[in-house]
DNA sequence: CTGTTAGCGCTTTCAG
DNA sequence: CTGAAAGCGCTAACAG
């Protein structure tokens, strides 16, 4: 009786495999905890015959190693937290699909989170991220609180601020220069002759950014001002068309470029237009930003600025993992943009 | 001399505030290490002295708890894993948005991968997200490998799949039926008089499901064959005008309506339409799927199969949370759908 | 090649 | 209200 009680408890009739630990497998296998582990980590130092059987006891009990142990024995997570202002906005997920495959397969695993637009309650979010001990972290743009930073400074690990750039990041930054791009679109679409610009812009730090230094630069070149209509929150093909239906109704601009914060704006931009029966270029020129995968697919294709966002997630992968192995790495990655002349402009 | 010594090595200057302990912040604010612990979870349960001298010393090294130990002495991770077929489609993440928000709100992180197209390596994903121990795991599609139902089973948490459905689910499934999706569609195309129509598919299981749902009522309703055009893995505006070209190019469709699988690659269509010269929805009608956010904006509005993504994030995530507090759930949630009609069909 | 011994930094009883 | 003791399941030296 007692035996079978025994074996009622035992690790075959555990429900929960969950629960089943190296002890369990090791006691089935005939070994201990300790070359479970080891043959788990470093197969190379175990017999190829206990090897097997360890196998065997592991496909028999659906063991699952409990990585939060292991996190917390070697005080390494193998985890990267990554914190980006949107989940839905491509230009950021299509970074994050690279950066994340990269990672995995150096067998990190990444915890992604959305900061949105509230800049105060980043801060939270970088302490609860903290607390999970990730390997390193990787936050969007290079503004952040005098707390988030001494935290992050805190935690000792490498820190990657993308998608622009700063002489004094607080450890790595891998972008580009955002006042840059919107002065040389500014010096584009001079140079293509028009003499008179507007802007549609979302509400976004670093797209205002590129709209100030777009303005400044073409109101200098033109003498001609250089209206903006502001989109809000978030970039959409909507929020592109009612910013080009403001434009035209409230605003004395007929003719010439707007430049637009984001492809989607511009390519909404461009519909608008064409329902109230502008030409793009030639009555309008669309400019927009991020050649997002449709830039040439729509009609006309869409003149844009071009970041290699391919490279950008290689880059910031790479440094992560070089700065984990310790190989010298270097703090501030320029990527530099690309205007891509197409169609609408 | 040695008093010194521990100074240098005090919490103060510790440089790698991660490694600041609970018995450090207790030590300082004159607790035991428990004391702190029970500051931080059940304040209620501390004296508000101590809890002010506790808070002080926390601020004073930067502590930040471990949520690694944590979890490991709770069995709790306050993790929950989520699995997603792609990082850069807006009807999944759009979703995740809504997902994730609530359960933070509730004090869970949520651990993001993207399984991509390779079903295979869905299996090791899945180990992987285990390893970490969530308190409940979320996967897209109700197909799933019998190792990975029984890995799943096997660590007793809830697990809930989204985005289709079945009688028979891991634990919990909420979404909504396929099938019936496509017929609809050809009800109601058939009932707008169209006598011909095509396809145009993603090479995703449920978009095949749809796809084959309507052709075969579409037929049944009509005696017309109807041609598919597949666009490959993911859909796009490009693929979409890509697959328009080929109906055209290459099948006897000619007039009638066009079913697609998203509403991307419907764009895509429409674009296609009107720069070859054909009306929509005149010459051809064009049906899409998902009802993005940019459905209503193109010219013509996009007519549309709507799920509520909304209503899919928070029942999902509330699925989690009941279960997770031992309230009762209901094990499969038919979300439904709607055929919005716009202007394009 | 394998085992022993110590923790990792918390939470959870159980005492006081 | 606070403390002492006992782990959670693993990894990291160190022996053998």
């Amino acid at each position: 009786m007692p035996n079978d009680h025994k074996m009622a408890d035992g690790i075959f009739n555990k429900r929960d495999t969950s629960r089943v630990t190296m002890t369990d497998v090791g006691r089935l296998a005939g070994v201990t905890q300790v070359t479970v582990s080891r043959a788990l980590s470093h197969p190379d130092k175990v017999s190829k015959d206990t090897l097997r059987r360890i196998q065997d006891a592991i496909d028999a009990t659906g063991f699952v190693p409990n990585a939060v142990a292991g996190a917390l024995a070697s005080k390494r997570s193998n985890l990267v937290s990554a914190l980006i202002p949107s989940l839905t906005n491509v230009v950021y997920t299509s970074f994050m699909a690279t950066f994340s495959q990269h990672l995995r397969q150096h067998g990190y695993q990444v915890l992604l989170s959305e900061t949105g637009f509230d800049a105060a309650s980043e801060d939270a979010l970088i302490a609860t991220h903290l607390s999970r001990r990730p390997d390193a972290i990787l936050l969007t743009g290079i503004h952040h609180s005098d707390k988030a930073r001494k935290q992050l400074q805190g935690a000792g690990i490498p820190v990657v601020e993308i998608w622009d750039i700063t002489d004094d990041p607080i450890d790595i930054c891998v972008g580009f220069n955002h006042h840059a791009a919107g002065r040389a679109v500014a010096e584009y679409l001079k140079a293509k002759g028009h003499a008179f610009a507007a802007t549609i812009t979302a509400d976004d730090e670093r797209a205002l950014r590129r709209q100030s230094a777009f303005a400044e630069r073409f109101t200098a070149l033109s003498q001609s001002a250089v209206p903006d209509a502001n989109t809000g929150g978030t970039a959409s093909i909507g929020a592109g068309r009612e910013a080009m239906a403001h434009l035209i109704d409230h605003s004395d601009f007929r003719k010439g470029a707007v430049f637009c914060s984001s492809d989607l704006s511009a390519h909404g931009a461009i519909i608008e237009l064409h329902t109230r029966g502008y030409k793009v270029p030639q009555d309008i020129a669309v400019v927009g930003f991020g050649d997002q995968d449709f830039a040439g697919d729509i009609d006309p294709a869409l003149t844009t600025v071009a970041v290699d966002r391919l490279q950008l997630g290689h880059l910031a992968a790479n440094s992560v993992l070089d700065k984990l192995a310790g190989r010298p790495t270097k703090s501030v990655h320029d990527l530099g943009f690309k205007i891509l002349t197409r169609l609408s402009a």
